[in-house]
DNA sequence: CGAGTTTATTAAACCGGTTTAATAACATTC
DNA sequence: GAATGTTATTAAACCGGTTTAATAAACTCG
């Protein structure tokens, strides 16, 4: 690989000009540009990204750390990884994703983050991926809240759960229904203890009293329970036990296809009998699903812009003033699971 | 940040013992080690991972360039991606995303690749990804044979689309099929040329002929027609064109789930009068439909681990004799979407 | 037209590590 | 106990760029 002296030797210039030809950081001359340009064709010379990334201590990428424990994409993360990318790029920044629990890395590979940024998906509570970026002075971005203690000023992306909990809940309650199932994320996730609180209060506002066996919690990936979870759920609450739900909302689509085979399999339909929100899952496939299920929309993609939008300003990329916390709409999409109830009476 | 001069200063060495005591390279003294180690922590010092990039010439992380144009996740890239990050941290190693189209990096972002190798997931024909990591002398393995012109010596990792093709034939001929739609990818991919004339040749070998309606390609990921691929070839054909159709090959889930509901709309049954074999999909998906679909088992995160393995074959991390070009077998894994027909005049 | 200002260029220092070649300290061997 | 071999340590060169401070050349302007 041909090096800036070679350039430099054979474009008759100093090695500092050649740097300015390609990094724009100086203005050169047309005339010694055009011979720079010229000479780099020839010998195929791109500067070299790591000798620039040790001067300018940029390493023009951000990490990108997924939960770790089992490691699993749902549409969430695909959609959200997505849209990290994108925006990524628009700045000229690379994406590294990264899943090692930083304290297992061993001895001789030991070394500093070679990123600049980070962007945090799903904090738990504590979360020790937080405290080493936190530590190592690498500004980052959480999408969900950070819950550590000793860390009070972070930047996150979210969606407000508590208003997605309180409108999907009006929407269900708008309907009719008074008996609802949530069949919320695991317990471990922020997200997940932030939707019970807020399905709980919703509810209530609405004048009704949520029981115990009216919230289940999607079991650790590896467990045996963790496939069916959804289908025993229903099974059981509206099979052996025989209580009254006349919605269910679920985490995401799998859980949601779980349902309606639960359903099914008790001899009832969605949503004649039995109504299914789902509150985040891959659009194609619940289109696809009979019937379509109707669901929240969380905007994956946008978070996920949004989130290296934040980084960028925390990076000075990006200049001007900006929010620390934002915040992305869920939306609606009505499709065919949902059913209006105890309309009879409305109306007749 | 402390660096390397700092700890040597305090722990009174010279910074090239520093050097070794994390890189291992040399044998240092006990003593020296865990004074060394101990001023380290005091400092919180860890090397810097760009400046010893700079001159070992590693950057200990490898690309993974996803399919451009339109940037998408199927279930396969998901898993595939997994097998990838999980096995590239067996060896110290990232995994930096990679979609840009390189040719469009503009001036001030341009340098070269901080990468040491690449995974190329799905090449297309003359894949110019493939063309720049060859001209950049970036080792690479492709998942998917490579075809351009001019590079002939490649490593690559792939399933056998011929074998998986005749396996799938032989399966639904087994069973007494004979009308067999196939529904295949997008017809500008290299996997689905070869499945293409792999499906023709198996059928022919059981003497069948293939007519041209009986296989269809998916649509362009921002066309219109895309999120009804499956839905529209089964109206059109089985519906329409009242083509005799007794079983029909899916290209991943998502298709198959059109079909299932197309075939639900001529108010036909599955697997009672179509049955449903899908090459790729997300097995909890598949599981979950109904009826549940039985599928071709790509192993895709067995592919992403393999890959690694040969890049890192290929960059001397790995050490020995290996197989330039692996083959992951593709397992038929039997649900309740395909059943077997014509059997009564078999068995009576 | 000469002082003052702006602009493009450069030589040298620098970023923070690794590696080479030299050396000192300690073991072997005869 | 001198000659030889081994091991741990070090000073200095090096990786390939950027940046600083100095300087030369080209403009302003009264």
């Amino acid at each position: 690989m041909a090096k800036i002296d070679d350039v430099a030797r054979l474009a008759k210039v100093s090695k500092g000009t050649v740097s300015n030809v390609f990094s724009q950081k100086r203005p050169t001359s047309n005339e010694v540009r055009e011979r720079v340009m010229s000479v780099s064709r020839q010998l195929n010379y791109v500067p070299n990204h790591t000798a620039r990334s040790l001067v300018t201590k940029k390493t023009m990428a951000i990490g990108l750390t997924i939960p770790h424990g089992s490691f699993f994409f749902s549409a969430f993360h695909t959609q959200f990884i997505n849209g990290v990318i994108l925006e990524a790029a628009s700045y000229g920044y690379r994406v590294l994703l990264d899943i090692i629990p930083v304290h297992e890395v061993k001895t001789p590979f030991l070394t500093s983050y070679p990123i600049d940024g980070a962007v945090v998906m799903r904090p738990t509570a504590n979360d020790e991926r937080i405290t080493l970026m936190h530590m190592g002075q690498i500004p980052f971005v959480t999408v969900g809240h950070v819950m550590n203690e000793n860390i009070e000023h972070s930047t996150s992306v979210d969606n407000d759960n508590a208003q997605m909990m309180s409108n999907i809940c009006a929407y269900l309650v708008g309907k009719g229904h008074r008996d609802i199932m949530f069949l919320n994320a695991n317990e471990h996730m922020t997200v997940s203890i932030d939707r019970r609180a807020s399905f709980v209060e919703a509810m209530k506002e609405h004048g009704l009293d949520v029981e115990e066996h009216m919230i289940h919690h999607k079991p650790e990936l590896n467990s045996s329970e963790y496939m069916d979870y959804g289908y025993e759920e229903t099974m059981d609450i509206l099979g052996k036990q025989q209580k009254k739900v006349t919605a269910i909302i679920a985490d995401d689509d799998r859980t949601a296809f779980s349902v309606l085979n639960a359903v099914k399999d008790l001899n009832l339909s969605v949503p004649g009998d039995v109504s299914i929100f789902v509150i985040c899952g891959d659009n194609s496939m619940m289109v696809q699903s009979n019937p379509s299920l109707t669901s929240m929309d969380l905007q994956p993609s946008e978070l996920g812009a949004q989130s290296v939008r934040l980084l960028m300003h925390q990076l000075g990329v990006l200049q001007g003033e900006y929010e620390e916390n934002i915040i992305v709409e869920g939306k609606i999409i009505e499709r065919n699971s949902v059913s209006t109830i105890g309309s009879d009476e409305d109306r007749e």
